[in-house]
Formats: C-alpha cells, structure tokens, sequence
DNA sequence: CGCAAGGTTCGACCACTGTCAAACTTCGAT
DNA sequence: ATCGAAGTTTGACAGTGGTCGAACCTTGCG
C-alpha cells in the first residue's frame, strides 16, 4: 500500500516528516536523551552520511534503532538505505532554518558523554 | 565563600548553583518541560523579577515550586525572598555565557503553549 | 540456495518525573 | 494575637520512555 514519499521502489524509504510540522517539544524531547545526542554529535561532526553501526553507542540494537526512529520523527536527521546498512545524515540547513541556533548550542555545550 | 548573591540577612535565600557546575543535560531536562519553559519565556521576555504568582500555570502551587526549583538547579533563574513572596529572575548573562545561543534558540523557537 | 550481517518489531520491565491534595511555615496586615 | 496570602514539604499515584532479549526480515555473497 501507498508508495511511500516519491522514488517508487521499495518503500525502503522511511517516511520523512516535513519540518513545519516539527514542534519544538518534539525537538527537546528528542535532544534530551544523551544518547541521542551522541548521535547528532557525530553526525555533525562527520559531515557525512553514516551507517547505524558507525556510530558505536552503549546500547542493544534494539534500541539504538529506537533513538534514530525518534531523532527521524523529530526532523533531525534522514535516512535511507544502502544494501543492508541505513545511513544517516544531518538534516542541517533545514532545521538551522526553523530552528535558528539550536542545533549548534546543543552540539557546541558538550560536558558530558 | 559565595555568599548567595547579596544582602546576606537572612537565609531565606535558596542555594544557587555555580554555572560552572551545571551540565548541558541538566539544562536540558529542565527545558524540555512546557510549563518550565512557559516560565523561562515569562522571565524572558518581562526582563524583571517577577514573583511565583505573577506568573500564571496551569498547575497547581505545589507542582509550580517543583518547577521553580528544578529550573533554580539548572542555573536558569535566581531566586529571593520579598516579603512572602519569591521573586524570579533570569540568569542570563551568565547563562549565555556558560551556554551560548541557548537561551535564545529555545525562547524563540515557541510554537505550542 | 543457504547463511551471515545489519536492522527492525514486539513485549515486558523498570525508573523517573510530573501531578495533586493536605498539612505546614512564614511574613504582613488587621 | 490572629488571620490570610504565598509558598513549601511530604507522600502517593499514574504515565511515559529508555532498556533489553528474542524472533523476524532484507540484502549481499559464496
């Protein structure tokens, strides 16, 4: 059912919210977990897309992909899949764009982890 | 050493934390609270000291001085005695300089509540 | 084909935190 | 000295969310 967001293949591509319908509760609750903010850290760190596994967390892997469905779900980062392994990237400008300044504090104030 | 900000008087006047101990995930977990932050943007954007009560929640007292003190730990407002009320005020320079862009990024960023 | 690597889904569990009511404290005013 | 206003403290309760293991699904490869 219903071809997920465009390319038609496989709908192997995560469904992407659009970032005007991300809400700034969303945001924090995305950004409160030090886990999750390992991630972004990374990642923008990286400037590059990068495979879940790369990103070495001290978690199961159960719930490492629990963390990047909710960083997804809150317009942090983009996902898609190459072979077996999901890439993950920043979604920077945009979410620079409706969240002025919040990404970098957040990276930029690191203290613990 | 410290010396609680000021008059000296009496010990009506809360501990405040130094900002250099205070954590990124500290300050976040206190953010991440819509009430907290609806008090944090009051504080903002009054640019005084405003007491418990001016500030009007949609919670009961009780749960309100659970809020001014998880947000008082963070080292995002001083606290003092007027008479039986407790006046609040924003730490902002000193936050702002302990985490740049913050304060701001998540003030600006409203959009519920 | 069959198998391993990389992720996902599903329950279940547990700790934490926001919430309230009730009783108490402190100060100011009557 | 008494009363009310403003907060605080305490204890209990409920919802949420991070965590894991086990079973499952895809894809790449020999």
């Amino acid at each position: 059912m219903t071809a997920a967001t465009g390319t038609g293949r496989r709908d192997r591509v995560p469904p992407h919210p659009d970032m005007r319908d991300i809400g700034l509760q969303q945001v924090l609750e995305a950004l409160v977990d030090p886990v999750r903010r390992r991630i972004v850290a990374e990642l923008y760190a990286a400037r590059e897309d990068l495979s879940c596994g790369t990103i070495d967390l001290p978690v199961s892997k159960s719930t490492a992909t629990h963390h990047f469905h909710v960083l997804r779900e809150a317009g942090l980062i983009r996902q898609h899949y190459a072979g077996t392994s999901r890439m993950n990237a920043l979604r920077r400008e945009e979410f620079e764009e409706r969240f002025p300044g919040l990404l970098r504090a957040v990276v930029t104030g690191h203290d613990e982890g």
